[in-house]
Order: C-alpha cells, then sequence, then structure tokens
DNA sequence: GCAGTCACTTTGCATTGCAAAGTAAACCTG
DNA sequence: CAGGTTTACTTTGCAATGCAAAGTGACTGC
C-alpha cells in the first residue's frame, strides 16, 4: 500500500460536508444557500461555516444579491476550486483502486 | 447529484489519516505501531490517538506483547473494521463515479 | 404595528487533531 | 555499574474545527 495519496488529501475539501458542497457545485454550476442547505440537510450554521470556508481557500466564489425582496446567496466553483476538486477525486480514485485490487 | 453518500461516511474511518491506517491493515494483516508510525510518517501522539479511537469504535484490534525485550503493538483489523471500510470504499467509489460522469 | 417567516450570521461549546513533553524499560559506554 | 541514550509508546495541552442554538435584519401577512 502506498501512502502517497492520503497524505496529499486536501484536507479543506475531505471534510464531509465541503466535499458535498464541492460535489454539488462541481455537478450544478450554481446554486444558493438555501438549495444547497435543503439538498445536504444541513442546519444553516454548519452551512454558512463551510462556504466560508471554501471561500476562504479560494475555492468557492460567492455572490450576495436580492431575489424577490429576499437576500440570495450564489455559491459556485471558482477554476482553482474545480481543479483542487478533480485532483481530489483523482486521489479518492487512487485510494479506492487501491483498496480493490481484485475488481 | 445525490448527497446520500456523503451523508453516510462515517466520521470515523473518514479522516485521513485513519483512512491510510484502515488501508495499510486491509492490505497487510497486521502490523505493528513502528510500521505504521514509519509507513505513514506520523508522530507517536498522533498515531497513537488515532489508533485508539479506531479501536474504540471496534475497527481495530491491537495486541501488545514484548519481542526482543521491547514492547510491540501489533493492530489489525476486526470483521466490523474490514466491513465498515469495505463500505467506506465503496461509498468513496460512488462518490467518484458521480464525480466523473463522462470517463 | 407586531407576530411570524426567511435567509442568513454570530456565538459558544464540545470534540478533535496534533505534537511536545513525559514514562518506562532496555541498551550501550566509559 | 552509574549515567546517558534509544526505543516504543502514552499523556497532556492547546489550537482548530464542526456544529447547532441563539441572534439579526429585512420583509410580509393579519
Amino acid at each position: 500500500m502506498n501512502p502517497e495519496p492520503f497524505l496529499k488529501l486536501d484536507r479543506v475539501i475531505h471534510e464531509k460536508g465541503r466535499m458535498a458542497i464541492m460535489s454539488l457545485l462541481a455537478a450544478t454550476p450554481e446554486m444558493s444557500f438555501t438549495d444547497l442547505k435543503q439538498t445536504l440537510s444541513m442546519t444553516d450554521g454548519n452551512l454558512t461555516t463551510h462556504i466560508k470556508t471554501l471561500q476562504q481557500a479560494g475555492y468557492l466564489g460567492v455572490t450576495k444579491s436580492v431575489l424577490n425582496n429576499r437576500p440570495l446567496t450564489t455559491c459556485s466553483l471558482t477554476p482553482a476550486g474545480r481543479q483542487a476538486f478533480a485532483e481530489h477525486i483523482d486521489l479518492l480514485e487512487t485510494i479506492v483502486r487501491q483498496s480493490k485490487p481484485n475488481t
């Protein structure tokens, strides 16, 4: 077993909740706070902190506007985020392959 | 995107270091504290805590003996650990597949 | 005009990850 | 054979994190 892929796993992305956010945004170019919250059944506080973490890492672009007189926070992956996520998935794929030699 | 696999990820296994430990032990039936430490270049403290966490979760069997007049801590997966790890890898595989629809 | 909802943000706490320091036994070494 | 070093861990302390409860502010129905 080669421990390298594990060592390279990006802790910012690796966390459950944030991986889910990144995955959603990889599939759907942009999603609102509320969409993310409902899709992932996360609590509000939990979600804002994860979004903030991803944003500070430069992985997420966040725009705040107003729609129908309500605040609307829209999130999307930055190019850096997209690439970091792709690399993370590659590492996971390596790990999966390493762990299932016979399939 | 289906968020289910993310929600099901076992936090005990998911953490980088512990995933690496579990992977090593899935490939190599038993390893000593020192083996793990060197292979994963972990600090001692970090490793004991992870081992303890995995042990308390019932995923790791830990036996302490003496070899060449030195303490020897030997770790191996329990059946529960093996299964939990296999499930975790399955979930990761699902996530990877979900994230790479076009390959 | 004030109770209630929506869309967040802030705060506080309890849990972790991590490494520095500690422990204990064996082993050189002069 | 006393004193220091190494090996193999464990404990402790702290900083960082995840999480949800409480807070904020704008709107909206009654």
